[in-house]
DNA sequence: CCGGTCACTTGATATTTGTCAAGTGCCCAC
DNA sequence: GTGGGCACTTGACAAATATCAAGTGACCGG
């Protein structure tokens, strides 16, 4: 492991609580890796060796089901992705591949659940960690059954917006078809709704976000802090 | 609290590995009531005061977003709910009634996240609970953007004949409209649905559900332990 | 026992969403 | 620069799902 990549993840609320020797026994046993765009990761269904952080680029978490996959999510340095499974010695509920080139880190979920046991503040910043995705995973089912396809867009839009800072001109941070995906809709579709945005101040050319009427977008959208805000 | 209320809860995965005196500190805080049938508990957006508890009856979860109401669960006894909300001291994300006359312990979020802080195995099971929670609505999802509707009733067949011990008749455990919000349809869907299930061995008469035809049903299904196995 | 309420069902229809097929245009490798 | 691949778009159509309206039947209170 490189020395200027464990600031970083010092630095991460999962880790920053820890004791210092604690934490150095994790970062001995733990690899680095980079790897090219379009890696497999994780396979959904193996065991969860490794509790995986990512240092730099961007991993999308899928899943598959009778030849269909859908997006569930897009991970972003810096942040740990599946820690529940590590925790409970489970198996992947989740595959996960690199989208552009990432560097990660792997620890072994071992030392992990051994430091677990014997760190108090460690364990208290799991369960912090571990009660924010359950809960963004609720508003994400919030936002699939409550909503439709457009309703999705209009709020990831504004989501989007808020993100760049309230930027009025910002860029898609993915893909239009994992959007799609992780939207539950097809390409085509989005395509479709992202046309039927413009009577509501909304234009995407490429990856380039305009948007007109704030104003309209949030009369369609709706944005609820039960569903959208990250925080709560 | 009543004296035979005590061991059902301690009994929880929850509560039973944590030390007595702290148990009872818990126990001592905490609120029993009985409420009748269609009893809001809890309305999503409210601080989380209370851990809660079912000892007796049924809970449903749900969320509203611009006049749409969705089933998010049912709550059996003996369980807790809204565990994430009390550690995190964020609003609840999902409302909570009765569905039938139901007995509920009401532990104060305060004692709890104050206990959790002590006893660092109340603080492991509660990360276990929670990695369970949080896999469980993975899976939800995945059930959700993967499958049709047909698919999603199915499979609840399929695991609602798992829970009945394998029974080829069985009862609905709650009522249709519930669970057709619960599956992500309207009940004149549902309706539908069960009907065009007849050719792989589905009867459903009032709520007596009978499977024939468990091969021709499991075809259709193709249950998945990532998707459908509470364990996992 | 009767009447009313309400969950459930059924049919007709509308809307939403997905599929298939054929483009367009951008980006990258050669 | 140029050709090919691929993401994206567009249009026509099909399937899934929702809505609306009307009816049936079970349960419950009087």
């Amino acid at each position: 492991m490189r020395a200027d990549d464990v600031p970083e993840i010092r630095e991460l609320d999962l880790f920053s609580g820890m004791s210092e020797a604690y934490f150095q026994d994790l970062v001995r046993a733990a690899y680095v890796q980079t790897f090219p765009p379009q890696v497999d990761l994780i396979t959904e269904g193996d065991p969860a060796d490794f509790l995986h952080v990512v240092i730099s680029g961007s991993v999308e978490l899928y899943c598959i089901w009778n030849r269909h996959e859908t997006s569930m999510a897009t991970v972003r340095p810096v942040s740990s992705f599946i820690l529940a499974a590590t925790i409970k010695d489970g198996p992947y509920l989740m595959s996960a591949r690199t989208t552009e080139k990432s560097r990660v880190v792997l620890l072994p979920s071992l030392d992990v659940r051994e430091i677990f046991d014997k760190d108090h503040n460690f364990a208290r910043a799991v369960v912090r960690e571990l009660a924010n995705c359950y809960r963004s995973v609720v508003k994400d089912t919030k936002n699939l059954k409550l909503r439709s396809s457009l309703e999705r867009l209009a709020n990831y839009l504004i989501r989007s917006h808020l993100r760049a800072e309230g930027a009025h001109v910002f860029e898609l941070a993915i893909e239009k078809r994992r959007l799609a995906s992780f939207l539950g809709m097809t390409p085509e579709n989005l395509s479709r709704a992202i046309k039927s945005l413009r009577p509501y101040g909304v234009h995407i050319d490429g990856t380039q976000v305009t948007i007109t009427d704030m104003e309209a977008l949030q009369t369609l959208a709706k944005p609820s802090p039960l569903i959208d805000d990250y925080a709560t």
